[in-house]
Order: C-alpha cells, then sequence, then structure tokens
RNA sequence: GGAGCCAUAGCCAAGUGGUAAGGUACGGGACUGCAACUCCCUCAUCCCCAGUUCAAAUCUGGGUGGCUCCUCCA
C-alpha cells in the first residue's frame, strides 16, 4: 500500500513497524464548541483508513485526544455560565455523538490533557534539564535552536521564519520561533509545577500522549493539514529532543473543507455544523470519501444534492438486492459468504493507491449498476450473492454500511398480498401494501 | 511580504507521456397499471502562451485565475 508522507513530501510503500499491527494517532478537537463539517473529515478519513487496514487483516491501534484544557474552554464557561469541566464534557460529548451520527467506530482510545498533567511536567522537565528548553519568568518555552531539522516537516526554513512578520513577537522568548511549553497562568483551572501555577502549552499534550498510550514510535500520525505548521512541526521537535524519534514514521494529512470556495468561519457566518446536516450521514461519507483525502472539498448545497443522490441509487440497488436474496432464502445457508474476488481487487486496488477512495466508490458504483441489471435479467443467485457479500465488504470500508433486516412472516404475507394485489389489478390495495412495504424500508 | 496546493463537460471529479473513468443534471429511447426505480444511447480534447517528444490533460518555462498555510482554525 502506498500512503502519501507529509514528512517526505512524497508517496511511499506503508511499511507498519509491528507485521501485523497498525498504530494510529490523529489530533482530537479542543472541546470548546460543536464540529462543523470540516472537523468531521479527519473523523471520517482515519476512520477510514483503520477500516481498510482492518479489512487487509491489520490490527489497528488507534488513539485521538481531547483537549480539555484551553483558553478558549475557558472563555465559553464564562460565556455559558458554567465550570470550564463542564464545558469540555458537554461538547466531548457532543463530539462523540457526532462521530456516531458519521458512522465512525467510537473505539479509538480518547485521551484527556486534564488527565496527562504530571506526565507532561517531566515531559517538560526532561527538556528543561537537557538544554531545549528554557524557563523564562513562570513560563518554560521551546528552543527552536537546539533542534537540527526544524521546519522538516513543513518545508520552512527557520530563517525565513524569522523574517515573516507574523511570527509572535514576546519579551519572554528569545526567539520568534520558541514556543511554550508551560504558561504562567491564574485563572480558572490550573496546576502547579516548578515553575509555578499556570498551564501546559498546546504542543506538548500529544508528544506524551502518543508516548503513553503506545509506548513509542508509531506507525501514523494525522491530522488536518493547518496543524502541519506550527503544531506537528512542535511535535516532532519535542519528540527529537527528548525521544530521539519523530514521533512517527508517517504523517498524514488531510485537506479541509470550504464552503463554496471560502474557509468556514464564524466570522463570516458560513460555519455548516455536523448537527444540522439535514441528509444521511453517509451520504456525507460519500461525498467526503469521492474527493483524494488531499483535495481541499467546496462543500455546498448543491454538491450535497448531488452525492444524496447517488447514495440513494446504492441504498435502493441494495434494497432490492437484499429483497431478492431474502426472499429466496438465499442468505440462510452456510455457503453465502462468497465474494467477488476480482471486485475486491479493483477495490482493494484503489485504496493501495494512497486510499485512493474516488475510484474505489467508483467500483461500487459499477457493482451497482451490474446488480441491477442482474436483477432485472438472468437473476443468477450465485453471482447475486458474491455482489452482496462483495458490496457489504466495501460499503463497510467505506463507513456507508446498509443494515437490513430479514423479513418476518408477516412480512411474507404482506409482499404476497402486495404481488397478488398487482397480478389481480386491484390496484388500488395494491398501493396500499406497497405504501406499507416502503415504510418497513422492504422495497 | 514568504511558502505551498489547485485549474479536466452545466455541476462534482478520476487520470501523472500513448490519444479523456465514474457520479450528478439535461436530451433521446426501452421497461411500466400509475409513480418511483432501472437499463441503453447522446453530451469535453483537458485555463492561456511557448517549449521538449514520434506522441502531453499528463514533462519544462512563462502567464492568468482560485484556494490554503505562515495567527493555539482539524
Amino acid at each position: 500500500m502506498k500512503l502519501y508522507n507529509t514528512y517526505e513530501n512524497k508517496e511511499e510503500e506503508f511499511i507498519p513497524i509491528k507485521k501485523d499491527q497498525v498504530t494510529i494517532y490523529y489530533c482530537g478537537p479542543t472541546v470548546y464548541n460543536y464540529i462543523h463539517i470540516g472537523n468531521a473529515r479527519p473523523i471520517i478519513f482515519f476512520d477510514t483508513i483503520k477500516k481498510y487496514f482492518e479489512h487487509q487483516g491489520y490490527k489497528v491501534i488507534m488513539a485521538s485526544n481531547f483537549t480539555d484544557i484551553n483558553e478558549k474552554i475557558l472563555a465559553e464557561s464564562k460565556k455559558e455560565g458554567i465550570s470550564e469541566k463542564e464545558v469540555a464534557e458537554k461538547y466531548i460529548k457532543a463530539y462523540l455523538n457526532d462521530v456516531r451520527w458519521l458512522n465512525a467506530d467510537d473505539s479509538f482510545i480518547k485521551p484527556k490533557v486534564s488527565e496527562n498533567i504530571p506526565e507532561i511536567i517531566s515531559f517538560v522537565e526532561e527538556m528543561v534539564k537537557n538544554g531545549s528548553a528554557y524557563v523564562s519568568g513562570e513560563d518554560v518555552y521551546f528552543k527552536v535552536s537546539s533542534i537540527k531539522n526544524y521546519g522538516a516537516l513543513s518545508n520552512r526554513k527557520t530563517d525565513e521564519l524569522i523574517q515573516g512578520a507574523r511570527v509572535e513577537v514576546s519579551d519572554k522568548k528569545e526567539s520568534g520561533l520558541d514556543f511554550a511549553l508551560w504558561k504562567e497562568f491564574h485563572e480558572g483551572i490550573t496546576y502547579s509545577s516548578p515553575w509555578g501555577e499556570g498551564r501546559p502549552g498546546w504542543h506538548t499534550e500529544c508528544c506524551v500522549m502518543i508516548n503513553k498510550v503506545f509506548g513509542g514510535l508509531i506507525d501514523i500520525h494525522g491530522g488536518g493539514s493547518d496543524l502541519i505548521f506550527p503544531h506537528h512541526e512542535n511535535e516532532i521537535a519535542q519528540a527529537e529532543a527528548v525521544y530521539k524519534n519523530r514521533l512517527a514514521n508517517y504523517w498524514v494529512h488531510n485537506a479541509r473543507v470550504n464552503f463554496e470556495d471560502e474557509k468556514m468561519s464564524k466570522s463570516l457566518g458560513n460555519v455548516v455544523w455536523v448537527k444540522d446536516l439535514k441528509c444521511d450521514p453517509r451520504a456525507y461519507r460519500l461525498l467526503v470519501l469521492s474527493f483524494p483525502y488531499r483535495n481541499i472539498i467546496s462543500y455546498s448545497d448543491v454538491l450535497q444534492n448531488q452525492f444524496d443522490k447517488e447514495f440513494e441509487k446504492i441504498y435502493k440497488a441494495y434494497t432490492d438486492l437484499f429483497l431478492y436474496l431474502d426472499l429466496n432464502h438465499a442468505l440462510d445457508n452456510e455457503l453465502s459468504d462468497k465474494v467477488s474476488n476480482e471486485i475486491i481487487d479493483r477495490f482493494d486496488k484503489a485504496m493501495d493507491d494512497d486510499l485512493n477512495t474516488p475510484n474505489a466508490i467508483s467500483v461500487i458504483s459499477s457493482l451497482v449498476k451490474d446488480i441491477n441489471a442482474e436483477l432485472r435479467g438472468k437473476k443468477d443467485l450465485d453471482i447475486l450473492i458474491q455482489a452482496y457479500n462483495s458490496l457489504n465488504i466495501m460499503l463497510h470500508v467505506l463507513g456507508l454500511d446498509i443494515k437490513k433486516e430479514k423479513m418476518s412472516e408477516e412480512d411474507r404475507v404482506l409482499y404476497d398480498k402486495w404481488t397478488s394485489a398487482r397480478k389481480d389489478k386491484k390496484y388500488e390495495e395494491a398501493d396500499k401494501y406497497r405504501e406499507l412495504l416502503s415504510k418497513k424500508g422492504i422495497i
């Protein structure tokens, strides 16, 4: 499998550290608000990677953090009149609801900053001790000049960065590039440290949590592409200073989601919240996965509408196929797990090409067409069973699972009534049955 | 100001040297008790200019346009 590694700026053959296992960490949310459809992209993408690796037979261990100590959370707690902890808990819950709504596996490991403070403090102490960090007043800063390869991930040169007028200026820092590891803080939730009362800096938590959860170098570190600099660059700097590694062998970043060619932002008022999406979540997943993960998506209602229809088409074919197999009791016997290797191979080939989900979806589309033709043509049960099982596998990897219940005896009676009413040209009666069957999701 | 990405039909998009996947919309046809669904057909020479090559959407150079990062926004 080929995977684009941001660190190397090229596609590479993916080779896991342990033969049968893949370890993945991707940066999760700061929990001070609901998530928008752009925040949903890494959830969908890394869920899909996970499911694809599992499909390939790997055991996958995945973690994603919650930043639950942060000034934005403090601001939100003042605004909502509840404690910081309550704010964090509220939006963690909302986040996980959205994760499940998006049909993503929610079983990943979920470390929180607030539960890793002692580890973070000793990590910072380690850096002060080995000279990669310095204490300034009651703050601690990372000394970027202590690291040789700073800028390797984001392709930036330190002298260019210093020249950039937009680097934060501070009297406390030796250099504009240095970033805070620990900051003096006296409001809301604070922690006591060797340097005084304060809070950890943002970039430190991921290093510490990765090390705690996985115990060293991991296979894949992911996140949105806007995290490449400075966040991931700074993570690597710290990891090199303390662990003497770059945290992950593969750095994988998904592109953002814009709304009609513009970045979504509160100030522009064009944010689309996941909780407000009206479509089937799988239709949104289909939309996201119809783009290469490294391409920016320009979301719009027109676009969503197109994918609503595309998903509906898949859903309809699935429903027809399921019904036919159910009516013929083809789902009952033990031999009904045969798949079409030819189809799965095409799907895998697309996915092996740096998760080329657009091409993987086109495999589904062509199978859907074949299913529809077969159901109205020869109705070869063997072919249909293979198609059904193959479709299930592909839909599951992409998180587009469609679940259908086998018909009960009553349902079968109803179905028979419908067909015989039609045969007898009792159309008014037939239409009533049709509506009932449709409501039950059988047809 | 510095850096990067992108530009393919009405819309979305795959393709990375050998002559344009797929989806969606539109038009035509078939099927149908009606509706829906479905199937078939039709629909582009790939932003502009120059170059490399037997051959370029695909490589090189120069434009133009759009987006993003450099601001704890995933």
